[in-house]
DNA sequence: GCAAAATAACTTGTGCACAATCTATTTCAG
DNA sequence: CTGAAATAGATTGTGCACAAGTTATTTTGC
């Protein structure tokens, strides 16, 4: 096994086009890896605490857009979490199971399917906000750092979305 | 289907504490989904441009720490990648399949398998300088703004993970 | 040297995330 | 009103991410 690092061209000073290019990739470079393995650990933050309520990830966060206005159809969640039908179908489906929300197909409309939280569903979110709370804290951020934080990463999750638009 | 908004508090002002809890778990608020819907953005934004390669994009970024270091042990992979051999397993088979990766029983110590590229995996290198270049175009940031993202979401990673570690 | 403990990787089963496809319903053209 | 196009979800198959458990090898205690 190699010498850690992998210090092929320390001192880059007169590197050459190709050896600069070979080290942009770098994993500890790499703002993709950062975002990566940030979202991990925040996975992973919330999912012992998540587990005492029954919920993954992803579905405390289809809760909270449900929690924030109710009654939504499918593509509507799916639009504010940028998820399609593929994975929210069988997901509402789960929390279904566990009584936490009701499916109801829409009286005007037969295609759509409308999503409703049931008194269970609604009664978690009591709880949810104290996990909200322990996971921000051990951020050791500030609420001005949480926010700023945020604001950036919404902006490049708008950049980035922008681009996929165009293609 | 409700308003837009759901501004059921507008202008905060004298809200109680419980509308103050609540309303803590606005889903524009949250760092944690800015974190996710971000990354999920990045793995779009990467998606067409690896699958010109035959790469998924967590295939990507084995590929990346190999790039950086070769010859090493599926748990040092892990390590750096923040990865498990349950995830890691199947992902360095289908490498192989591929023809990319050549995995071999440690000499030393039989229960290690140690993880060489081949030319082919090799030679995706340069390829993946210009896909990296060209995402990283996309986000509009800056070397240096996007090295100050890099580096915040760092520090969330280490902390949010000695969390984890503690518990 | 040998049984027990530790370790490295593999396997199995669950739940996303997503592409591609399918079904049911609604809307539109004529 | 009728057939075609469009739309909303559901379904199927692939590949992570991970917990739990298994196998094979090495290390440790005696």
């Amino acid at each position: 096994m190699r010498k850690k690092g992998g210090g092929s061209n320390l001192g880059a000073g007169a590197g050459s086009l190709r050896l600069e290019g070979t080290d942009s990739l770098r994993l500890d470079r790499q703002l993709c890896f950062s975002l990566y393995s940030a979202q991990l650990a925040m996975t992973r933050a919330y999912r012992p605490l998540l587990e005492k309520l029954g919920l993954t990830y992803p579905q405390y966060l289809v809760l909270l857009a449900l929690w924030e206005r109710d009654a939504e159809t499918v593509s509507a969640i799916g639009e504010r979490l940028c998820l399609d039908s593929g994975t929210l179908t069988p997901l509402l489906i789960r929390l279904q199971e566990r009584h936490l929300v009701r499916r109801e197909r829409g009286p005007q409309d037969g295609r759509q399917v409308l999503i409703h939280l049931t008194a269970a569903g609604r009664s978690l979110e009591e709880r949810a906000v104290g996990v909200r709370r322990r996971v921000m804290d051990s951020t050791g951020l500030s609420p001005r750092g949480l926010d700023d934080l945020k604001t950036q990463l919404v902006g490049l999750r708008i950049r980035l979305s922008a681009v996929e638009a165009a293609a």
